[in-house]
DNA sequence: TGTACAAAATTAGAAAAACTAATGTTATGC
DNA sequence: GCATAACATTAGTTTTTCTAATTTTGTACA
């Protein structure tokens, strides 16, 4: 008993109380005290059995509590729009897996709406949307503001040209982007301010459509720049600088207010407003 | 968690203490907080799954130690003399089992050197032998002083008289005891008290031997009185009462000076001491 | 049989843990 | 934004656990 005691790290007295507490809870003599050594009786063998049992149960659970830690402090789940693109987010997940190789990133495309959503339920730690918006549930973080320039088709009159005015845009053909965007709603502020008035000849609720149809020759549009990099190297769109300086998309990344973000989340983001 | 606590009859505010010490002991969150009514998280999940299990097993364990409790409190080891009789014994079996039926009563027959260690080692919790010695590990309770008497074959000339006197066995062909039973010293005293000189044609270490060679001719013998009953009702033997009315056999119960003797064993004692 | 020794039991009091009542905070539905 | 129910927090009390000191006990040995 001693011997148990200091295995402890308890004294003598504290392993003696303890076993005959436990007697008592019992009814029943775990130790046969008119030996010494003393002797487990069988009440005390089935009772050390009991505990070896448990305690080797709680040892197996804690196995799998360890591997579930590391699962979910090692995991970044990011809902993301579409436009932030493929080949930067590839960009992001390998120096993030560079970095950080005991943690795993996930990324989904979304549209805003339910990334808000999927943000709010748990089921992504971060959210990557342009015009962010807070709420009651919902953090922002400012990440980047990416510059917007028009973006017309080579043949177009304005491609030529190294820089337009908002004048320049007048009466032209658009394609914008859907109502419930809030993009729609800055760009149109925007060309509300500027006296211009446009002909909206289609809405869509994606970049990437709206890219196809100004290289069809549908119209012209008002897009971030970086998102039409490949398009214009491939001579497919060319990007005109607006004068307007303050004409960008904030692009933001949203997280749920009251949580605790992890270990890896947290390098991710360190990763993110580290290099912009 | 406020029914919980209510299941476990502790207040609110144990409950919600209770599980935030777990979380930091694990450092992991097991409810999701953001959420009502409370969600267990993935790591609550496997908690709750391991508590569980532990309790399952508790109630295993305390199912077997009943078991064995009533195995331990209900069952009476007793060790014997072989002289207490095999008919007197099953008597009192029989009537234990009538009276204590979920009791359980084992005999077993040895020498009175094995009864004692039988008793210390606890591998019984009563032994019945005769001349008891108390020491330091062992207590005695007096049980009966049985009758000695003079054995003879029907032959003999003392099987005629209804009385012995001790010089009566004078010059006698004896069977005795083995010298290192305490019946042969208390006879051997008795004989020298009475100025009695026999002639000791054997030893034996039991009555049942002495009884054979009594009933063969070999010679006369003292014995209990009560042992013989069968072979006077066969007409092998003939006890003869002796005058000196100290001449007993005492014969007693050990038991181990420290032990709790459990409530089947106090039953057979009050059987025991009960009628005599 | 007594004596020495080692180990367990006991005791009293200190330290730590668990608990409660009261109060503050938060998620949810209206 | 407000009401509500449930959980969290706080401060203080009760209960439990623990230690140091002492006594008792079982064993070995002279």
């Amino acid at each position: 008993m001693s011997k148990g005691a200091a295995h402890c790290g308890i004294s003598q007295s504290a392993a003696s109380q303890h076993v005959q507490e436990v007697e008592r809870r019992l009814t029943v003599a775990l130790f046969d005290r008119s030996k010494r050594p003393l002797e487990l009786t069988a009440a005390g063998k089935l009772y050390a059995e009991f505990c070896r049992d448990v305690l080797r149960r709680e040892e197996e659970f804690n196995v799998v509590l360890e591997a579930l830690k590391r699962q979910i402090e090692g995991t970044v789940r990011v809902a993301s729009i579409y436009s932030i693109g493929l080949s930067e987010m590839s960009r992001l997940q390998e120096e993030f897996a560079a970095r950080y190789p005991t943690s795993a990133l996930q990324v989904e495309f979304m549209r805003p709406d339910r990334i808000y959503d999927s943000v709010r339920d748990d089921a992504a730690d971060l959210g990557l949307v342009s015009y962010p918006e807070a709420s009651r549930d919902i953090m922002v973080l400012p990440w980047r503001e990416e510059l917007m320039q028009v973006a017309v088709p080579p043949s177009h009159r304005l491609a030529s040209q190294s820089e337009a005015t908002p004048a320049d845009l007048n009466g032209e053909n658009f394609i914008g982007f859907d109502e419930d965007l809030s993009i729609r709603r800055e760009l149109d502020r925007y060309l509300r301010a500027h006296g211009v008035v446009v002909h909206l000849v289609m809405h869509f609720d994606n970049i990437q459509t709206i890219k196809e149809a100004v290289a069809l020759g549908s119209g012209i549009s008002i897009l971030p720049e970086r998102t039409m990099h490949r398009e214009i190297e491939q001579g497919r769109l060319v990007a005109v600088r607006l004068d307007a300086p303050d004409l960008v998309r904030p692009v933001g990344i949203v997280h749920r207010r009251k949580k605790k973000l992890n270990r890896a989340v947290q390098a991710f983001l360190g990763l993110l407003v580290g290099r912009n």
